[in-house]
DNA sequence: TAGAATT
């Protein structure tokens, strides 16, 4: 049941056409809305071969029950929409997106805290495994902070390609429990490439397992592995900015053009796939609805909002979140309630921050079958609720 | 030989 990537924004990325690149999406969609989370991540250049370690089981019953931490966010993904997230599921007490200090950069993890227990449990229930973007995230309890569960991260090279996750942690387990293991493997043939991570509970283990398996030899293997603490990847990101803006000013904003450049590979894609030209020239739309008066289907200043409409009476907030999350930034979704039965009225709205990840969204969910209802999914016209 | 896991 591995759900390879084939999401549209990272097809985008890569600039790798297939014939209908969405299909990838919805299959991964339909496998995540059938069979519940999956547990696969992928990451630039890696592929994490499992990523499951009980995210119920906190370890300790002395913990808090309502914090959560969320792992493997998309890069882009904002405080307030991770609080839109997971404050479709309850009450939120606080909630915040760890950054890096020096460039604000999100550092792709966050807390929440509930109010209820019990909301808690049913966020790691319900968004556990959910996809967004090319990311997988990962809901579980957070620990106690305290310096003795930081730094605990190992890397591990020298591993034997044919060694599996489960192997690995069978060797490490013994000096203390296990955080998350990962095997990196390459991207196109799922070879593993012999380097893994570890992350203890406690920095104290991972320093015993260093001394412990450094240069030793696995059982059958014929070269020994190399174990030692990992590098923080928030430094070096720190580091490689501060390096650009010191070295390069000129080429302090390089977004700007990749994001044209997808765009109208996108245009071209929606051309080719339905024989339609975009409405609106694609690299002015911002600009255009940043003036007075000037009324675009669809967006309301702060994004693009999508009408669903066809969804279930008891559907709710996290089933828009699966469906949409997978193409592209959301940063809002909400199910229209009867006011008395509390019900759904059949219709809901989504806000994807993008023009071009909400227009594929649009293509490849409209007509989309949902259980036994097709669904109706467009730009939002002004005729209806207000986002 | 390189992941955004403790606010």
């Amino acid at each position: 049941m591995a759900v390879r990537l084939c999401d549209v924004a990272s097809l985008l990325r890569s600039g790798s056409w297939a014939a209908e690149p969405w299909t990838g999406v919805i299959a991964a969609m339909e496998t995540q809305l059938s069979n519940g989370p999956t547990c696969n991540n992928t990451a630039h250049g890696s592929t994490t071969i499992n990523n499951c370690s009980s995210p119920v089981d906190s370890g300790n019953t002395e913990d808090s029950k309502t914090n959560l931490i969320v792992n493997y966010l998309p890069q882009n993904m904002t405080q307030e929409e991770l609080k839109s997230l997971f404050g479709s599921i309850g009450e939120i007490e606080s909630c915040k997106l760890v950054r890096d200090k020096i460039t604000g950069q999100s550092l792709g993890y966050g807390f929440v805290n509930y109010v209820d227990t019990k909301d808690a449990e049913k966020a790691i229930n319900t968004l556990n495994g959910l996809r967004l973007q090319t990311k997988t995230i990962k809901v579980s309890y957070a620990r106690p902070s305290s310096a003795s569960i930081r730094d605990a991260n190992l890397y591990v090279s020298g591993l034997p390609k044919t060694m599996t996750q489960k192997e690995l942690e069978q060797i490490f387990s013994q000096y203390g429990r296990i955080i998350t293991s990962r095997i990196l493997v390459d991207q196109v043939t799922g070879v593993s490439r012999g380097v893994g991570f570890i992350r203890f509970d406690k920095r104290i283990e991972a320093e015993e397992a260093i001394k412990g398996l450094n240069g030793q030899k696995p059982p059958g293997a014929t070269e020994p592995i190399t174990v030692k603490f990992a590098n923080n990847p928030s430094q070096k990101t720190s580091q490689a900015v501060l390096s650009q803006l010191y070295h390069s000013p000129n080429r302090r904003y390089p977004a700007p053009l990749a994001q044209q450049a997808q765009r109208f590979r996108l245009d071209n894609l929606l051309n080719i796939a339905y024989g339609v030209k975009s409405r609106f020239p694609p690299m002015t739309i911002d600009g255009m609805t940043s003036l007075a008066g000037i009324n675009i289907p669809g967006h309301a200043g702060t994004g693009w909002c999508i009408f669903v409409y066809n969804l279930a009476p008891d559907a709710d907030e996290s089933i828009l979140w699966q469906m949409f999350g997978p193409f592209g930034a959301v940063t809002n979704v909400k199910v229209i309630r009867d006011f008395n039965t509390n019900k759904c009225k059949g219709f809901g709205f989504v806000t994807m921050t993008n023009y071009d990840e909400a227009a594929m969204a649009i293509a490849s969910l409209n007509g989309y079958r949902l259980g036994d209802r097709v669904l109706q999914v467009s730009f939002k016209t002004n005729k209806t609720h207000k986002a």
